[in-house]
DNA sequence: GTTAATTTTAATCAAATGATTAAATAAGTT
DNA sequence: AACTTATTTAATCATTTGATTAAAATTAAC
């Protein structure tokens, strides 16, 4: 109904980057709007005053943070002028990246998308652009139909590469536990895999998959 | 203190299912007792009769459930009878078929890591047992000292085996969404990944990683 | 400088929630 | 049957928590 602040809103800000950060690491019911207002050190009032309710304050939160961790790459898998592989490499790096600055987002995301799917079409906007539309996936029909590729059902693909990309942030706190790791010496496995994780699929994508009735040998 | 319960004990074991269904899906802040009360069809103060506090149970559903997260395939994957690749085909269908049975299972799980990474030491009781002791890891070693296998840091492989098997149920909304598909249908993929990630797995470990210096021409 | 609008604060409310209690019912023991 | 023990129920408590309010403080407008 109204513009409030006229000014420089650093008050606002303070609030939304430490409902971010609050929000994300404990998710929507465990976070108490005091939790909030001690994060951010701003009276507990505000908070209602800025952003009308806890609910609606989370999301704007969550509408940002799931469409960093679903559209960061689209540009890139969208390129007209890259080879598949190339669009794979490029999309991997920025990824790992972003999440190496954003560990907490996969769990965040994974969340929202299994307690509140709907708000994925209501809220984010989905269902309205087609992952099918993007130029990788012409380009992946394309070589698959010129037998350049393996014929692999391109869920299986997408499941590998976002698995492999985005799985071991999410289960960090168990693999650095198991493996006695540091964070800095986990993360650099994370660099490391910028380069293999290509090198996988494309190995995937170029290796014969083996017949169903016949194994193969090795 | 003392043994309550002297007959069938029905309604302690109603309250406990309905409670892993009810924190297993919802978590533990987003759960009320009345929840439980009302899953369970017993009165409200039985649950603190049964169980002595929210938090109580919540730790007795939790150690189990990440019990059966992390040692579902520990006796397969130390069975000295078989082969690495052997080994990783049974545990892969065995986690499989335990993941379809239960697809929230893996979200649960990580969150209580990332959320209480305290609690796998302190309740779950890890820390004790080694991964390294397993068969697996015996023979793991063996074949990359005997050039059989690629040298992959073992941490890039354990990721790459459990992000591919569990991570296509932590987005199973997401994927599902995007691809159209039933639930049905989604679980016959998951099925058709039985054979796929060991094959995989073998392609990935069997495959020379190109070096840093030259890349690779494929 | 006075007035009006905006922002901040401290106090408070109402509903939700984990837990307890005392009484009632059921089951087991002798 | 009489008595003890275990289970169940409805009512209630004390805290927590999201939200509101009225007053105070600050900033903008004229």
């Amino acid at each position: 109904m109204a513009a409030k602040k006229q000014h420089n809103g650093s008050t606002e800000a303070q609030i939304k980057e430490a409902a971010r950060r609050v929000f994300t690491s404990k998710g929507f019911a465990a976070t108490r709007t005091r939790d909030i207002a001690e994060e951010s050190g701003v009276n507990l009032a505000l908070i209602n005053y800025y952003f009308r309710s806890k609910e609606n304050l989370y999301n704007i939160i969550m509408v940002e943070q799931v469409q960093l961790f679903l559209h960061s790459v689209t540009g890139i898998l969208n390129d007209p002028t890259t080879t598949l592989f190339t669009k794979l490499e490029i999309a991997i790096d920025h990824y790992i990246d972003m999440l190496i600055a954003n560990p907490g987002l996969p769990i965040f995301v994974m969340n929202e998308v299994n307690n509140n799917p709907e708000n994925l079409v209501d809220k984010v906007g989905f269902g309205n652009h087609n992952a099918g539309d993007l130029f990788i996936a012409k380009q992946w029909l394309e070589m698959t139909m010129a037998g350049e590729i393996q014929p692999i059902h391109p869920l299986h693909l997408i499941s590998n590469v976002v698995a492999m990309t985005v799985f071991p942030f999410i289960a960090a706190p168990l693999l650095r536990n198991r493996s006695g790791m540091s964070v800095k010496e986990y993360n650099e496995m994370m660099l490391q895999r910028k380069k293999l994780i290509p090198h996988w699929v494309k190995t995937i994508l170029t290796t014969p998959v083996p017949e169903p009735n016949k194994p193969d040998r090795s």
